[in-house]
DNA sequence: CGTTATACCTCGTGTCACATAGTATGTCCC
DNA sequence: GGGACATACTATGTGACACGAGGTATAACG
């Protein structure tokens, strides 16, 4: 599913951040990532994923470095959490939590997955 | 909980929406329930409000009409979501639950109102 | 009559999503 | 070996939006 860009804001940082706490990806494999895990609701283009990365980069909460692929020798740019990162997102996992509960409340969504009838 | 402005992009809409859907209100009246009914969450300033109803006026998506409070006599602007606005809104909330839905497939929230662990 | 609450409006700044475009290199197949 | 395609990162310009700060006006209250 297709969603509105604007609904999203804010949603792309943190789930970036989410997946990085798995180990370490670079841009590339963000992008096809986040559209495949999310069966295209978080799916974003590189020209919307680069900069939110060196947004995050120049926060300190992910880290960069210029590696070769084991696989096919090309240069990478690899990302990592920092301890900086790690925090930002248990903070803000919390926030968007308290987000959706407050959605919750007043009958945008439900919490057991299906959508709230009009 | 106060959260971040960021996070709460897109969010503000609908919530408005969601609103408007149980009856009419005012700008004034959005800023206060909003606040109230969310715990902070979904609070948000005037000059926050004020221009998102007049965007979503612009769109169609609710109508304003200037009244006369009952109560007090003093001049206030209602809000009505218009058959556009219930449509938009209906869209949008499956929107919403698709977003958190996804969120939660890759951990970063859970469906029953507590923090994913990290 | 001054303070507070109500109620609406405006401007400027900073941030961000995204389309578009560009660069470069590795793989695959004929 | 060369053209097509996938991989992978970078740059730029536009438009939208959140929000702080500031402004206006009136009713209620002591």
């Amino acid at each position: 599913m297709r969603i509105e860009r604007e609904l999203m804001r804010g949603a792309g940082p943190v789930a970036v951040l989410k997946l990085l706490e798995r180990g370490e990806m670079y841009g590339y494999e963000l992008v096809e990532s986040l559209s495949q895990q999310s069966d295209g609701v978080l799916a974003m283009g590189q020209s919307t994923l680069y900069p939110l990365l060196y947004n995050l980069e120049a926060k300190g909460l992910i880290a960069g470095s210029w590696r070769e692929a084991p696989e096919t020798g090309r240069a990478r740019k690899y990302y990592a959490l920092t301890g900086k990162g790690k925090k930002r997102l248990a903070s803000d996992a919390k926030q968007w939590q308290a987000l959706v509960n407050a959605m919750s409340v007043i009958g945008v969504v439900s919490r057991d997955g299906k959508r709230s009838v009009a």
